[in-house]
DNA sequence: GCAAAAGTGTTTGGGATACACCCATGC
DNA sequence: GCATGGGTGTATCCCAAACACTTTTGC
């Protein structure tokens, strides 16, 4: 383990996965490319790690930067996924990328420097270097966390119904599930609790909110599907 | 993603975690450090990654070279585990380590330069660098992989008695399982198959010797524990 | 009153858990 | 014949899965 003066490293790279619900879908936030390689295209909202800095905060600078979405503040989960090394995956040199997943709610990017938007993970764009592997990757990562954690608070609002709790892991688990199995499982793991308000949302009976007793990544005593 | 000439990448590094049964004991390869810093502590296998070498081909040269294992041969299982970055894990610089996960059995490290040897998991010796915290993190994701694939294999020849089975659990998760509901559950997934031969251990019964249907990775129906 | 979403129970089957004795062998 | 580990069955409980109607509201 010398260090010579001949030893050079590869590139190192973050990219940040993004995903976040929008009407009923999940999305995932991607920037346009605006130079070569790739220019035009889409792709994961990255950039350079430098010496003397924690990948993760790399990646919230670059995050911020880039796409205008501050990860302390937006997201409300976030985890390391997968270090994606092979050396033909960037065209112009070998680039090793640390990736994150990170989820959030209601997540307006503003002020990033080029064109940005979300998009559902079922209907992508064409997308730069090997990001659809790594999307889909996150996805999966994802799907099985909803199964053993809660950490599906990330992508609900403080207060929100049990139909909107569904919704939300019908959109990530992309199937659908049984509304009365749904709520005595979900209940019965008593991680959320009633509160005294209501939704109303028009022409039918008012939902009641609930909330997470805790905003916080924990394992789920019985494992959820 | 510009890459300016300022642009300076941490060093890059590669870790190794290997596991491996020794008498009803997990154990971990370890290497004696002949040099600064940390000279004489133990530590995980690793050295630096290089450009254009995929990190797992790093990791493949290194751990051949400096502990005298032969991952492709003498691994039965690798998996990448997580990327270590913090500034300040390696007293020299930055640097970002990606380690793996590997598992085999019988492994016995030959012309490896250094002093290398397995330690149990539970009786560690003073370790380099954050490599305690990565032992354990691959200890759990183990113990988590053990439930839901059937990544034992890695650890057993190729015929074994369900007691060495259950063994192999029992040692990987660190507590007692129910020896009837261990053999009926196990038998039910239907993983592994009777072989004709049988296993004579001295002054008692033999033992039916089973083998693994296919001895690559693959997700249980029902997870295991 | 009617359209729209919220809310609610029961039955059934399968698997998890708990638990104790007989079997085949070497000496 | 006895010590040693191999091998086996049943009863109970809990949970997952399947499944349809009533309630509350806005218009």
């Amino acid at each position: 383990m010398q260090y010579t003066g001949e030893y050079k490293p590869p590139i190192l790279t973050v990219d940040a996965v993004i995903f976040q619900l929008i009407g009923g879908e999940l999305n995932v936030l991607l920037i346009e490319r605006p130079d070569e390689p790739f220019k035009g295209s889409w792709a994961l909202p990255g950039g350079y790690s430098s010496e003397g800095e924690t990948t993760l905060n790399s990646l919230e600078r670059i995050v911020q930067q880039k796409a205008g979405v501050d990860v302390e503040n937006d997201l409300r989960y976030i985890e390391q996924l997968y270090t994606f090394d092979t050396v033909a995956r960037d065209p112009r040199g070998h680039a090793v990328s640390v990736t994150y997943m990170g989820c959030g709610q209601e997540i307006v990017p503003e002020g990033g420097r080029a064109h940005t938007a979300f998009f559902p993970v079922g209907n992508l764009p064409s997308l730069a270097y090997d990001h659809a592997n790594i999307i889909a990757y996150a996805h999966e990562r994802l799907q099985s966390k909803l199964t053993y954690t809660n950490s599906i608070y990330a992508f609900l609002p403080a207060k929100f119904t049990l139909t909107e709790l569904q919704d939300a892991y019908e959109a990530i688990l992309m199937r659908e599930l049984d509304k009365r199995n749904f709520r005595k499982k979900f209940l019965s793991l008593g991680l959320i609790t009633e509160t005294a308000e209501m939704r109303k949302g028009g022409a039918h009976r008012p939902a009641k909110l609930y909330k997470f007793n805790s905003p916080t990544l924990e394992s789920l005593s019985r494992s959820f599907d």
